[in-house]
DNA sequence: AGAGTATAGTCAACAAGTTGAGTATGTCAA
DNA sequence: TTGACATACTCAACTTGTTGACTATACTCT
């Protein structure tokens, strides 16, 4: 339940609409927390009925009423409390590190296309986070939760750097290693198959 | 589906039960992505009815019957299909990243605690690591499907070295921004909220 | 003798995330 | 004037991931 949480966290700054945090997910916070609009609506209708957070409709000209969301009393005791406990590191999941396992039985081809649009990614999102730093950089001094954003940002770049370096030391390996029996684009592959046992 | 098509790359290697593939999952697969034995079980059944997998009931003495799942030529195909579309970065995801957004707010004492027991836990992975990357260094010569092995270690690696290295980032911060308007442990944070404008 | 672990699997309920459509209004540019 | 985009929110269907209970057998340790 982190969403909800993470929700609270923002509304701890300002009251907000569903909208509004979506626009923060957009920016800052979807640097380490991705999630959709409709996932933002339907946990704040769920943590309405909870008690953790309530609302104003607020009436707005040329546009559309908005619930000016805020986080109540026991919203803040949730938040604290959660606080408190520990977290775990997420689980992984990453379908690139899978097809680095597939690729004995695949197109080696098709697997430096893949390192070098995806090092070509992380390189454009490094460039973002870079101009952000630049941004924070300029303010002098600092508020202590500009401080702490950075230090959010900080971990963004590192995990950029970090997939740069990576994919420059398997394109580094797929040029050494130059295709020893490779096999061919399309190629029937179930005949190709290694034969290491399981366990 | 991705889980589907990392069961599809491990039976690539060989047939296996869902309990093998399991296993699998807990040793090197774990390292990219995680999957419960029911998830497994579920998706290999599914797999099933979508003709990627086959499986033959084999008896054994001493341990209950076991299903030998084997992948499909139809399976195969499928597998090569997913190899060739491009994959996209996985969504980021991180509790303790939303912590040190919400830290402002809430006792310094437990973010340093959190982070240095965090900063434990990725000692003591990248340890395990480091042990099955000297495994692979006795092997000589390493087979192909081994050097793409280690390629899926080393991210492994890398990627607990940068959060100890971010971990020992924040943890210098908050050493030498040594609580400044420390809010109290337990203290009632809503009246400690900053104001800071949305968007 | 009983507890714990390993093997091998099934089922159900729930929580979380994805995808797509639908309802409004207003602005701005081609 | 048509289409794209921004604001603001709702609903439904689906997939994926988590949690816990349940059935078996066999081996090992206390």
């Amino acid at each position: 339940m982190a969403l909800a949480h993470t929700i609270l966290a923002v509304l701890a700054y300002c009251p907000c609409s569903g909208y509004d945090i979506g626009k923060r997910f957009d920016e800052g916070v979807g640097y380490y927390w991705k999630a959709s609009q409709q996932q933002i609506y339907r946990e704040l209708s769920k943590m309405e009925t909870q008690g953790w957070v309530d609302y104003e409709k607020v009436p707005q000209d040329g546009k559309p009423d908005k619930k000016l969301y805020k986080a109540t009393e026991l919203g803040y005791e949730e938040l604290a409390q959660w606080f408190a406990e520990p977290t775990e590191p997420t689980p992984v999941r990453e379908d690139l590190l899978v097809k680095v396992m597939a690729a004995p039985h695949m197109p080696r081809d098709l697997l430096l296309a893949e390192l070098n649009s995806r090092r070509q990614l992380h390189q454009s999102q490094l460039q973002r986070y870079r101009n952000k730093e630049a941004q924070f950089q300029t303010k002098q001094p600092p508020t202590v939760a500009e401080q702490f954003q950075y230090l959010t940002l900080r971990r963004g770049i590192r995990y950029e750097e970090d997939w740069i370096g990576w994919c420059d030391e398997v394109l580094d390996f797929l040029k050494t290693h130059g295709d020893p029996q490779e096999p061919k684009s399309s190629a029937k592959i179930s005949s190709q198959l290694t034969t290491a046992s399981p366990r």
